[in-house]
DNA sequence: TCTTGCATCTGTAGCTACTACAGGCACCAC
DNA sequence: GTGGTGCCTGTAGTAGCTACAGATGCAAGA
């Protein structure tokens, strides 16, 4: 890659072009702080480096992961002091990855769940609906 | 069930114990209007009657099995003006269904790479971290 | 030079679905 | 009358944005 696209400094516009994320979420990051204060043109206009578009591109990239800002905030944290223990970033993504499984098998359930209530429906424009008689029975014990 | 169960009133405490819907969440479902504004004791506190408890009752198994308070609000909407086609029922159903079976989708990709990128990383105190690389590598095109 | 039009600015309010609190009553037992 | 519990209202906070309003910046065309 030539050394002039490197050097070259994009506005926020061509930031949100370069990483899909959204202009307003880029202002966002910058308010808490998951993103530097950027230089100014003249005018005011933020004026981004190429470093912070790697930076965006990082949290987007973790964000459409699953993690969460705050997760992003410690691994971001361990990039900035240059503390970046594999093991650590290894836990957190071991940690992660099963609450992701914890959450695709919540809707597994989920799923055969609505799959039973649909199949027991007679789909027609009869008034007694056998989903609704499902969801109206007496109350559980609190779960 | 014998009758004066079904005449019993509750105050909000019970009608929390009953369905394991917190107490706030209830005057929450109140002032949203899911749940009818219901008759008062003499000293202030909501009386409900046992048509709420089975109210709210449907209200929280519809939430566990992952319906949106609109799709609820629509729900009870046919139910309050006894309208209810188990055609219109099924079709919510079905969507809703396909809207989970989708976010399965997305999670068992996510839980994928989550994988590889743990399974890539050396778990010990190197300072390089391939699971960081992978993050901050080019940004891709928008997505 | 003036105008047009797009990009960007700040700041605030809205979204979903709750949850948490503060400060104050009502009611009961002792 | 005092203590404890339950309930009341109203407001603010949570996550992670998104959507405005109203004011500028800036570049190109007439």
């Amino acid at each position: 890659m030539p050394e002039f696209t490197r050097a070259r400094a994009y506005l926020i516009g061509a930031m949100s072009q370069e990483t899909g994320v959204n202009i307003e979420t880029i202002r966002y990051y910058e308010k808490i702080g998951l993103m530097p204060k950027p230089d100014r043109t003249a005018g005011g206009n933020r004026q981004y480096s190429h470093d912070h578009l790697k930076r965006l591109s990082f949290i987007r990239k973790s964000r459409n992961l699953g993690f969460s800002i705050a997760e992003i905030r410690s691994l971001l944290g361990m990039v900035d002091q240059q503390d970046v223990s594999c093991g650590d970033v290894h836990r957190m993504t071991v940690r992660h990855l099963g609450a992701v499984r914890d959450k695709i098998a919540a809707l597994q359930q989920l799923e055969d769940a609505l799959e039973g209530m649909a199949a027991k429906c007679a789909r027609g424009d009869v008034p007694d609906c056998p989903i609704i008689d499902t969801l109206f029975e007496q109350p559980e014990a609190a779960a």
